[in-house]
DNA sequence: CTTCCCAAAATTTGATCATATTCTGATACA
DNA sequence: TGTATCAGAATATGATCAAATTTTGGGAAG
């Protein structure tokens, strides 16, 4: 009954390939999307991206279809595939999705998070205030994304934590146009807020800075979505 | 070198292929998920598929893939590949989840639905009910859905939409096993209230008639999930 | 003599690639 | 302006390689 895999375990010190190619092409153009190197708009296709990773044209033609259906590109009804474009009702949208799943996640995270965790996500958020004042956008992202990524695995809810982090595929693009716009410098932060109610052990206060926190940053996208047309 | 461009255009009266077979085998293996005619638990392979439905390899594969990519099926670590099983945890997840996504879908809805957006709302609640006292549990399944999904589409909220209707594909497994064990009498149904309240231009109603249909729907699939253990 | 367990062959299944076919979009020509 | 042709890209097939599970056979212990 009980299988004692004797040498796959181990893992050979020469790993040749643990995770398929597949695998590595979506990781690595969903990490794209997400720091904003796709420009929203831009035509995607599988034979310029097999040419561009140096991958065969099966295991690109896989990860396209996973990220179509996560959303994080579009199928657009012809054979075209591109990064979409987000309309600022689409945004509405993701923000009364954010204030829900971010707040929830967050409530139960407060519950469950050990006083080590807690200081886990403080110094992700003392890196995300050196990246601020360094002026450092590609840097700012991954640290606020981290941020609360850390929050979604504390929270113990796989749903509720794909779903969430499947939003950020979706204004991932746009967040680096809007950086690109404003700087590093007038985004919002209510970061420490939450984690010092994480340190009273407030729940709902918790909560509540983190939905300011994620109201202020979108509509940040909003604004700048609004001015700019950048078709 | 030698084409023949004809072929195609000719069009047979019966159309060879105007949606390609990845797509095909996509909508035919999510209707089975959905209406429950895959048992949890139960494997897929991408032969035995492609043997099954007559077609190739890689349509099939990539099916497989965009349903992983949308949690109606699971990759198990090594290479195999199921139809997930729900834990009362999920449950509690998706149940929070379809409280907020109905009822918000619900009463956007109720203040776009023209009069005969609501006869036909009507039409498939009619549908149901005959479904219902005839016993037939694929005919019940098939409305339900489709009683929620125009519900859906009348909300135009192309996200929060998308999102709850992905939510269908990881309890359409269970749902079937549920009506096994139930039959179709005991199962609530909320939906004459919702109209009425339609009817009456009451959002409010309306989103807490839909509120207490998911809740009590998703109820009925905890109830019956905690007692009867089937791996 | 039977039973259990471990190891290695054999089968099944997944991953990748090269290739052929079909479709879309655009350009050139009338 | 409208039509025909062409290049480019996506879709689909089958073959080939690699990995994992299952099966099978032999030997040791009871």
């Amino acid at each position: 009954m009980v299988r004692k895999p004797t040498a796959a375990a181990v893992a050979a010190p020469s790993d040749p390939a643990p995770v398929p190619e597949h695998e590595m092409v979506y990781r690595r153009l969903r990490a794209q999307i997400l720091h904003g190197e796709m420009a929203p708009g831009q035509a995607v296709t599988i034979q310029g991206l097999a040419a561009e990773l140096g991958a065969g044209m099966t295991p690109v033609r896989e990860a396209i279809r996973r990220l179509i259906a996560e959303s994080a590109l579009v199928f657009q009804g012809n054979r075209r595939v591109s990064v979409p474009v987000l309309r600022p009702d689409n945004l509405d949208e993701l923000i009364l999705l954010r204030r829900v799943l971010d707040t929830e996640l967050a409530r139960r995270a407060a519950g469950r998070a050990t006083p080590s965790d807690i200081d886990a996500l403080e110094a992700i958020d003392i890196a995300l205030d050196a990246a601020i004042t360094r002026g450092d956008v590609r840097g700012y992202l991954a640290e606020n994304h981290r941020f609360h990524t850390a929050i979604y695995d504390l929270a113990a809810a796989p749903i509720l934590a794909g779903l969430a982090e499947g939003l950020w595929l979706r204004f991932g693009p746009s967040l680096r146009v809007v950086c690109g716009r404003l700087g590093t410098q007038n985004l919002p932060d209510r970061h420490k807020e939450a984690i010092a109610a994480w340190r009273r052990c407030d729940a709902d206060a918790v909560a509540a800075a983190m939905e300011r926190d994620v109201v202020q940053g979108m509509e940040v996208i909003r604004a700048v979505l609004a001015k700019g047309r950048f078709d």
